[in-house]
DNA sequence: GAATGCTATGCAAACGTTTTACTGGTTTTA
DNA sequence: TAAAACCAGTAAAACGTTTGCATAGCATTC
């Protein structure tokens, strides 16, 4: 019973125009008598026609569709972004063809050749921690295949990117914490090599010197992010002599391994120890002890920004007189936001 | 500097053969000589040569491009099985396209009709809360274009599906708790005309009556998943005369707001109550008390096996023949998984 | 009444690939 | 030694669409 679709020629053929009569027709071009439009119109409309859009892609070189590749999409911040850039994408009649690098540098590089030979029409990308391997990304600037990075961004230089700036948010946390009349505050901070904890660092140190609190590096300690790490990390805190009266954590997952530590050595949490943290998950919201406040990063705004710019890079594309070389580096700064007691 | 991709055409006539010589030559044709085929590849090689997928996709009438429709990949469910897609349809040579309706049927309307303008050669599709109009399933039926439903079932009859079956997930979460000695165990289930909450009861009443424990209707609620449902059901629970000292949730999320209601009641969770739910989501872990134990519903199987199935129906629709009228229903059995103590 | 300019339409190329059908030559076979 | 079989390759169509370039008919202008 399989229906074979309707085609231009099919139509051309019933009404006995040529086949140019009815592709113009059906696009409203103004050669096209009035009359003619109308039957083709009338025609194709009872024939359900679509146009073949494995033709048109073909024909035209472009497949309006965009390659998004992430780490992780169980992390909700990467499926929140992907909303932002399949909203993006769908207001400019772009589809998005997915693929998780599920932080593998291999599979990564994988994804990026199937994407360049399936010919989508740019790429947005927020790279595997385990990329340190920068070919493929240039392969596809070789082919004209415009490159958008977000988040987690490669070291290189002619990029362009979408990011977030978290010494903002940090600034933001500490200040809240500060205010509430905090003056040993600790840190527990990501890997060091990390960018993201780099600029956390940042943050803490210039709010504490803003704020004329003296610096003390053995506030800020080091996670890897797992449980252990986090239990280790707060383990030297609490050692410490200036014990903290209030913490900033890494992510709300390290927060609430953080808080779970703190129980069992009888901290009362929210008058003994404090916390805040950055991610602002929705399940923190779960946890009896969820932080006082997190620190936004905006994944379904960085993910529509991107989009926008990866369209605009397209279209910028097809008419190569514009060939500016200017990169765009938007920073979306992050945000304090407090969470409401229920 | 853009360079243009090398054509089968080029290769051509640099090496002054035929085209068609060319690609049956990359194509390994036995029809062509070991000299030529060992120039052909050699020339292909230097010139970085990609075969213009959407040239084959045109030319083939097929796209290699699975339509994948979720509601919302925001929750881990989704997100985890989107996993088992991808990696089924990688292992196939299959990519996927993605679209997420927002639990908005308008919006699946749309996306279904993006999806059969770009020729997806099949769709999988969790379909929203709210679609109650199935036209667009019969409009992708119509154009060959095999769908296969999946978790969120159309109420249609002649369909493929994949979906879990959460009695035999039930029963094993009341049999856990009449083990561990509870007789008086409490549902918090969700809105009655969800199919899902049937199944949860089904499997409630079943594992009761089959331990000769008196099936009390009081004992099972129904909360809207809100956390003000979850409340007041829980206010329900406790207010019966015969206070359960267990209770199965409808999901995880549901289990930590009741876990926390609990607390404010002064209940000494695992001790007075004791809490089983549904989901098993890595969250619940990080609760200060998480569930006993967490009825998984293996999203990443689920997906796989949808995509193992849809690719099955590509095949077969090629070779029309085959045209039987068998129709996949496949019931993936849920599991309780007993959470590790930390 | 010739030149000009519209209007409505047709023709054909082009996009890159696969594939069917063919061919010209060489080798084997009876 | 003619017929059959095989080898290595070519030619051309087809997939569905868009689009630059004709062109035929008609109306307008001088």
């Amino acid at each position: 019973m399989e229906q074979k679709p309707a085609t231009i020629k099919e139509i051309a053929k019933r009404l006995n125009v040529s086949f140019s009569t009815v592709s113009r027709a059906l696009h409203d071009h103004p050669n096209i008598g009035l009359r003619t439009k109308m039957r083709v119109q009338q025609l194709a409309k009872e024939l359900d026609y679509q146009p073949n859009q494995t033709a048109i892609f073909f024909q035209q070189r472009k497949t309006f569709t965009i390659g998004v590749i992430l780490p992780e999409l169980s992390e909700a911040f990467f499926s929140t972004s992907i909303s932002g850039i399949e909203d993006a994408a769908e207001k400019n009649n772009y589809t998005v063809l997915l693929g998780q690098s599920h932080d593998n540098e291999e599979r990564e590089k994988k994804i990026v050749e199937t994407m360049k030979n399936h010919r989508v029409d740019g790429v947005i990308i927020s790279i595997s921690k385990n990329t340190v391997n920068y070919e493929h990304f240039e392969s596809l600037k070789k082919y004209g295949i415009p490159i958008v990075f977000f988040d987690r961004i490669p070291k290189m230089t002619d990029i362009h990117y979408v990011a977030c700036n978290m010494i903002s948010g940090t600034i933001q946390a500490v200040l809240f914490l500060i205010n509430k009349g905090h003056r040993v505050i600790g840190m527990i901070n990501g890997p060091e090599k990390l960018f993201a904890s780099q600029e956390r660092k940042d943050g803490y140190i210039q709010s504490m010197t803003k704020s004329r609190l003296k610096f003390d590096p053995s506030l800020v300690v080091n996670s890897d992010l797992t449980l252990e790490g986090t239990q280790m990390a707060m383990e030297e805190l609490l050692r410490s002599k200036r014990k903290p009266t209030a913490i900033v954590a890494f992510n709300d997952y390290v927060a609430l391994d953080a808080i779970q530590f703190a129980l069992k050595r009888k901290k009362k949490i929210n008058k003994d120890i404090c916390f805040v943290s950055f991610a602002n998950l929705p399940i923190s919201t779960y946890s009896a002890y969820p932080p006082l406040a997190s620190v936004e990063q905006h994944p379904y705004v960085q993910g529509q920004k991107a989009t926008e710019i990866l369209i605009e890079l397209m279209n910028k594309s097809k008419d190569e007189t514009s060939q500016t070389d200017a990169y765009y580096k938007i920073i979306v700064d992050s945000q304090l936001v407090v969470n409401e007691k229920k």
